[in-house]
DNA sequence: CAGGAAACCTAAAGCCTTTCGGTTGGCGCA
DNA sequence: TGCGCCAACCGAAAGGCTTTAGGTTTCCTG
């Protein structure tokens, strides 16, 4: 015991291993963490703020892949449209943190800037300020109502009894391709244009 | 001890002391429980089916309140109007169950019931069978995005520092009403035209 | 080379979930 | 009436989780 020769524990191996467990099983503790790296639980807390520390660790990572750059596009709705997309698809690689991350306020930086970045883009593109976050808490919901329905698509959906909802089966059974992209495509081109004519009738 | 003169325990008031419980701290136990009922910890498994199963009571608890007569509405896109708001009510009447629900799958008949209806409900509007799903997963996604927005409202956009994030603090400050409201109701709109233009380019 | 900080450990308190085996009240049935 | 059984509750305990407190070893800095 003591210090080991090479560390064995910091933040960014917690964090893997963390969304490791997530991805796997839903969910994670802290004993987990620590028996996956070899380490003691108490010595994970000299390294994270506490289990929330390391849910918040986990929004930021999942978070890092979302691409804002996206913002510089011109116009405004194709780069609000291509936020959506990038938002989603970080998400979608790592549906089942969506619980655990919704269940805690947002509080990472990068975050709340890219909120900021929009904020600015669409101030920029005419829109009157109150307006602007309804327009974009629309949009997130339709990235994290999407991104959800992906969590657990298969589960969510299976019928246990078909001869109860035999139309619902049939209608499930038509679709082709990807019903959470098809769905996602659809809203998000009917919430961009509905923005967009609000737009319009504002500043004519 | 023994068995008491009147019962203290049923299905019934553990789901409801589960609900006040998750509305007043967004979780809740099965000791909580228990000593809010003046029973021992071990009584309240003698009614339910552990705590997951207490969260599948909780379940059917919310999604009773959708009025599933939206959908004899006339027209169509009224009733996905209708039930829309009315699916979106009831999660909004408890927010901070949403989190635990949506960890996991939903079985309860009385929701894919609901589903059964929409599919007909669409298909007699002329939709062809393919675009039926796609266009009811939108809906869901735009209610569910929702309603997790609605989970954490006010923490959620806590801004620790707002100086660097000047202009999402002046957007959230100049927001009249409810920000999801609206939010919600923009992006319905938006959608519900969107799927209505979709339909008249299939039957003319 | 001394001292402090960094990284890990053991231990323990206090919560949670779940199960097992008792104990007692009410009810049906002879 | 009395017998037995089931329903509803209790006590206790196993095992997991979060978190803190204090000890031990290694490394780096001056």
């Amino acid at each position: 015991m003591g210090r080991p020769r090479t560390p064995l524990l910091d933040r960014e191996r917690i964090t893997t291993t963390a969304l490791e467990l997530v991805d796997e099983q839903g969910e994670f503790s802290v004993p987990q963490i620590a028996r996956r790296l070899g380490a003691q639980t108490a010595s994970v807390y000299h390294h994270v703020d506490g289990r929330d520390g390391i849910v918040e660790l986990l929004r930021e990572r999942v978070c890092d892949a979302i691409d804002d750059d996206a913002f510089e596009l011109a116009p405004w709705d194709a780069a609000m449209a291509a936020w959506a997309r990038s938002y989603r698809a970080a998400f979608a690689a790592h549906p089942r943190t969506i619980p655990l991350l919704t269940a805690s306020p947002v509080r990472a930086p990068k975050v709340l800037q890219q909120y900021e970045k929009a904020v600015a883009r669409l101030l920029e593109a005419g829109f009157p300020l109150p307006d602007v976050m309804p327009v974009i808490i629309g949009l997130e919901n339709l990235v994290l109502g999407s991104a959800l329905d992906m969590a657990a698509p298969e589960m969510m959906w299976e019928l246990a009894d078909e001869t109860a909802t035999p139309r619902l089966a049939r209608a499930l059974g038509a679709v082709s391709g990807s019903r959470a992209d098809r769905a996602f495509e659809m809203a998000l081109a009917g919430y961009l244009t509905h923005v967009r004519t609000l737009l319009d009738t504002d500043r004519p």
